[in-house]
DNA sequence: CTTTAGCACTCCTTTGCCTCGAGTGCTAAA
DNA sequence: TTTAGCACTCGAGGCAAAGGAGTGCTAAAG
């Protein structure tokens, strides 16, 4: 059953009313806010509508008016004004984004905090695959007789390094010749995949050319599994302990835990989705129930996306933070789309 | 003055029970803690000496005592019993530690959260150099005609690499070339003095060569210098939040913001000490002024020395702390001692 | 000189009670 | 369908009383 329009009018009141003082609202300041054409007798009326079919909440019998998750939903949904944001902000978000950035990992946390104060709210941050990570590439580089430099370039050319030793001296000579079997056989396959054709090639291979080579691929396989689990970057995680519904200590506990200690719990997005609204029960986490997440995802290209959360009270500013939001991730997906690793010089984001 | 003895053995008992039970301590606990040698009119005689000495502090006339910092001082310096940790708490510790840890900044990072687990409280971890840390070695690897991978060694035999793209082509006969003017001329050195050089070589040598040569050494800078500021790892900051003290939401705050946001404010240990306790305003950073850290510092070679502190509040049980995470940061410089980069597999550490 | 029993006193905490006010829901009339 | 009117509900805040833990002081005992 579709809502009245005033019905629905009174809702955004009651739901913008409540985002920005964090109190129960009243008839009688609906009645105003609606420009007095209607009396509060006749606003409670249409309150009570509301909250029977489930849009508002009650706190207590002689309080006012909340919106209940599915208020928020419907606010969210068809009232909400998608406000553009100003050009002050673009101008600040730019700015921000201008400063140096480093390496992937680096740009990932920093923009988790650059949101997270765009936002006003905690933020988190993930680089995610979109498939499976792969060795592309090997190089072997010598350094003395027991140590090389083991160079590895991934699917995504992200390029890791280490220092290895080797127990059994190995010269330089055989690098080029260990590299090459590493570059014709461990390519392309995963971790598992790696240590079994690693067994099979314990019985051809003498000692000095397999401690080497055995170490190498425990290196690489290190590599590919750790980019394979995403490392999740938090920021900001103070900002709900300014939100009035979060004093209350045990509340504010449950989510200042999930965004330090269980950050890969936190919500991610569906592929393809741009930007999605998660309100209060929606949450598949338990400690999200009475909270909010507006997570967006940017193409870091090669193969790569980015993902953008950002998560406070259910009385959130949905409107502001998902303005901000997808302008940053259109920002950076702009930024990545120009170059692939560093950030522009010039001025014209837009 | 010297304390007498029975004043010395009524602060401890103070400062013990106040420890474990969060609660302000009569006059009657302690006689009665004492084995009831003497009444409690007696020990509130004491009391008052002990107050008016300045190491202990009442909330409020009709309430029991609390050590004040001066008092904890005291009793961490004199009258705490350095026990040794038990067995059952080694061995904890050992098999957190001989569980994989990988490259140097996750194995920091680990240590981090292991501690805040073994503690109770929240802890943070750096890895620090002693000195500046400079490029040893450069290698150049050919991708395409206009990218390449950049190796960078550094003092502390860490290898970074990353995939670089040049705006005018370089043929893999260029590397070498490259490679040998960066080995020759930009190893050993700063920064600065990096650029510096770059700008005396750009009137020198063509556009074909200083282009790919100013990408590498931009990035070179970018490794030292990222490897010159400390990155500061905290976990459990959430267990602040269970502490009672930290129950007044604008305290916990504080805390939690320094241990977020500001983790490089956290306080560092002088070089050639093994641990340090810091206990309430004898911080220096405002938000840990009613709180307590003890630090630690371990080896773990090539000229790099990590940091452990715990943070908890300034009632916080300092002597098992403090052997825990003694324990913890020897085990860690056996460990490094070892082998420079992974963990021991046998169980000898002891 | 030190220790101790005794006791008045202080001050926090808890509890109950009261009032106040915001806001509701209902009724009856417009 | 809208509105004025009104009784009613319920939380917030203030206040006083009761309870209790612990002190500080005094005077006597060791």
């Amino acid at each position: 059953m579709e809502l009245t329009g005033r019905k629905k009018q009174i809702l955004k009141v009651v739901t913008e009313r409540y985002i920005a003082a964090a109190e129960p609202v009243g008839s009688k300041f609906i009645a105003q806010a609606m420009g007095g054409a209607v009396s509060s007798a006749t606003i409670r009326n249409e309150l009570a509508d509301l909250t029977e079919l489930g849009y508002l909440e009650q706190p207590h019998t002689s309080a006012g008016r909340i919106p209940s998750p599915k208020g928020y939903r419907l606010y969210v949904n068809e009232l909400m004004e998608r406000k553009a944001i100003s050009d002050q902000e673009a101008e600040e978000i730019n700015a921000a984004l201008h400063g140096k950035m480093k390496e992937l990992d680096n740009m990932v946390a920093q923009a988790g905090q650059m949101v997270s104060s765009i936002a006003g709210y905690p933020a988190y941050s993930v680089a995610a695959g979109k498939g499976s990570v792969t060795v592309r590439r090997y190089d072997l580089l010598p350094v003395d007789e027991s140590s090389f430099i083991a160079v590895v370039m991934t699917d995504g050319s992200r390029v890791k390094s280490q220092l290895l030793h080797s127990q059994i001296p190995v010269t330089p000579e055989e690098l080029p010749a260990l590299a090459n079997l590493l570059n014709s056989h461990f390519t392309g396959i995963g971790a598992e995949e790696m240590g079994q054709k690693l067994m099979g090639l314990a019985s051809q291979l003498g000692a000095e050319l397999f401690m080497p080579l055995s170490l190498a691929i425990e290196y690489a396989s290190g590599v590919i599994e750790s980019s394979a689990q995403n490392h999740v970057y938090a920021a900001g995680q103070t900002r709900i302990l300014a939100q009035p519904e979060f004093q209350d200590l045990s509340k504010a506990n449950e989510l200042m835990a999930l965004l330090t200690d269980r950050k890969d719990n936190l919500p991610v997005l569906d592929e393809n989705t741009p930007m999605q609204i998660l309100i209060g029960p929606e949450n598949v986490n338990e400690a999200l129930r009475d909270a909010s997440v507006v997570v967006a995802s940017y193409d870091i290209g090669d193969n790569m996306r980015g993902l953008i959360g950002v998560v406070g009270p259910t009385r959130m500013d949905y409107a502001a933070v998902a303005a901000r939001l997808s302008y940053f991730a259109e920002s950076l997906t702009k930024m990545f789309g120009k170059n692939h690793q560093l950030p522009p010089k010039e001025d014209d984001i837009s």
